[in-house]
DNA sequence: CGACTTTAGCAACGCTGTTGCGTTAGGGGG
DNA sequence: CCCCCTAACGCAACAGCGTTGCTAAAGTCG
């Protein structure tokens, strides 16, 4: 992040992370069709595969015999050569999963914790997971570090949580730093939402250009996913989605603001009345597409899942009757992949992205 | 944009868009800083400013002297040395820029068009307003392109107009093609919306990140600047931000929905009530920015600044008051500094963006 | 006038992807 | 059975990028 020229150190991690975003989307590939994809000629690509079997996160898999010609090299991920551990905090449990450089889920817990938990009853009760997984999974010298998402507002390249709501012992605290002292690993901090949409880019690939993750949990927030990267704004700050005003003179909302989709959605589920609480957060989702003209929708969270076709339903019905008809205007609508887990996972892949994802420059 | 892999061309062009963005923000420059901003070492630094000055985009400017050592050459940005033409299409006319390569605007026309002028009408028109710009300024050999801001639904990529709205002569129309041929020029075909964030980000260079550019005119619109460039989504058709719901039961809007930024805003106008629309567009404005944590939102288009002080105060007070309030969340609302040719010269500078800008990887 | 500081630039270097070309592993035709 | 064709592979030389090492230049200061 303090390095802004590029060199050719970032070339060649560049085109090493491209040459790995393949293999994840592809499994087994082989020389000419990475060639044919990236625009490297064959040769470099020779040399790329040459520096990734020796890190050991791709190996040779047999050969291709083609109708005529010379047997082509074949090559695939390793998914164990790397894992990460991520850690979904919320205001009563941790949920911490395991990881491959697939983006598989291999392991997942939930523990408790106690009311108004300090930071460092979160930690003990992270370093205790991270005890048993390590037990259970054999990924000593090949994990890659943890990831937590937990709810802001928090500060993600510092690693700080500045003010974490209704949460009595998380103001201004360090979080990052202090969970690599007593973790001994590399860890990343980012918000809930945005680790979860990070979970579904790095599993679906090149693809997943745009989208967004909404997501129902004790609140209504949206992870955003924008031009191929996570967008979290100036201040670690974006996907605040519910709230957004969706009725000028509607109920009062904790934030201060009136007729904030939240606070709409939460009083119709008050009310009884899911299939209007879903309505709305279909409202909200067009008004998102408006705005930035996503082409997926990724619907999670544990309060959405537990009426998931209901709210799906809604959505679906929001996006094909509010968005202005056009064939051109294509937008898919799913369920997240990964259930309960994807906001820990996700966190997860943060760390896999940052070492093995396509890198940006910084900023200038 | 077909080229994926990044090599040593890439390399190059990268590191000199650096240099070349500071250069436009500082005007006046040394080795020695530009190094310790990039990174790059001064004897690197000095083989792109050799460059540069080859280019003529770049010049010695004198010595610096300081109280001790051997001077320090001192650079500057040849703002003459490259030109772009920007047009701004509306329903009725289109007005065009000329803009140098610091982003100054040099010269600026509007033209009428005939009602439900054709593709060949524009063409033709545009192609006089050069012959004019032309024959006022020496600009040939030095003119990069002309860049065309207009209402979509457009493809920018494939410099496409799909469907302009209320336009009977423009559905599939592939204009950036036709132009090109036309106007013998490069062109770059965008959102109008788009085009004008695009002049803000250029001439404010890094430090304007994530921004909005929040338009009124015949309808109300935003153009996203995310993360260092600009946002266009999935379909070119981002920032329809004036389509978003802010009023459930609210009156019905052209589009189909109901109590749309627009539709209430419009209605507001319509009843004289200017404050009261401003007031609306300022629910609007923090609705984007719980959404996208942005931190700069400038203010345009023709029917706004016919009332820049209640506009702008409106979208203050909102931010003021309806943004949770903490130290750390800072936003800035300003008018847009180029008034009504942001749109046009926007466009032009995308044509310079692309050619001067920083250049970015084509996704996998 | 010599020591010191700051800037400048030449030259060699390491590393990237590229290019040129010979090699390898098959199939098929004579 | 041999030769030729095809397709993939890989060694070696190469161009071009930023880096490093070192020397020279242009000032100030004691």
């Amino acid at each position: 992040m303090h390095r802004i020229a590029a060199d050719l150190t970032f070339l060649r991690d560049y085109n090493e992370a491209l040459v790995m975003a393949l293999a994840r989307t592809w499994r087994t590939f082989e020389r000419n069709t990475v060639s044919d994809a990236t625009g490297l000629t064959p040769q470099a690509v020779s040399k790329v595969l040459a520096r990734l079997v020796e890190e050991g996160v791709v190996a040779p898999a047999g050969v291709r015999r083609p109708a005529i010609g010379k047997p082509a090299g074949v090559y695939e991920l390793v998914p164990h050569s790397r894992y990460a551990i991520g850690a979904h905090v919320s205001r009563r449990t941790v949920r911490m999963v395991l990881v491959d450089l697939a983006g598989t889920v291999l392991w997942s817990r939930v523990m408790p914790l106690p009311a108004d938990f300090t930071p460092g009853d979160l930690l003990d009760g992270m370093a205790g997971l991270i005890d048993k997984v390590r037990a259970e999974h054999a990924i000593d010298g090949r994990l890659t570090g943890v990831g937590i998402g937990m709810i802001g507002p928090l500060d993600h390249a510092a690693g700080t949580v500045r003010d974490a709501h209704r949460m009595r012992h998380w103001h201004d605290i360090p979080l990052g730093a202090f969970a690599e002292d007593v973790l001994g690993l590399p860890v990343h901090l980012d918000k809930d939402v945005t680790a979860g949409v990070t979970a579904e880019a790095w599993r679906r690939g090149a693809a997943f250009r745009d989208a967004a993750l909404i997501m129902v949990e004790s609140g209504v927030g949206a992870g955003l996913w924008l031009g191929g990267a996570a967008h979290r704004g100036s201040h670690t700050n974006a996907g605040e989605f519910g709230h957004t005003v969706v009725a000028l003179d509607g109920p009062r909302c904790a934030c201060g603001r009136r007729g904030c989709i939240e606070a709409v959605h939460d009083a119709a589920v008050e009310a009884g009345d899911v299939a209007r609480a879903a309505e709305v957060l279909g409202v909200g989702v067009v008004n998102l597409l408006q705005t930035l003209d996503l082409e997926h929708v990724v619907l999670a969270g544990a309060d959405l899942l537990r009426h998931a076709k209901v709210y799906r339903d809604a959505v679906e019905e929001a996006v094909r009757t509010q968005v202005p008809r056009a064939d051109w205007l294509t937008v898919e609508v799913t369920l997240s992949s990964l259930g309960e887990d994807v906001i820990a996972a996700g966190a997860a892949m943060q760390v896999l992205d940052a070492r093995y994802g396509i890198p940006g420059l910084a900023p200038l």
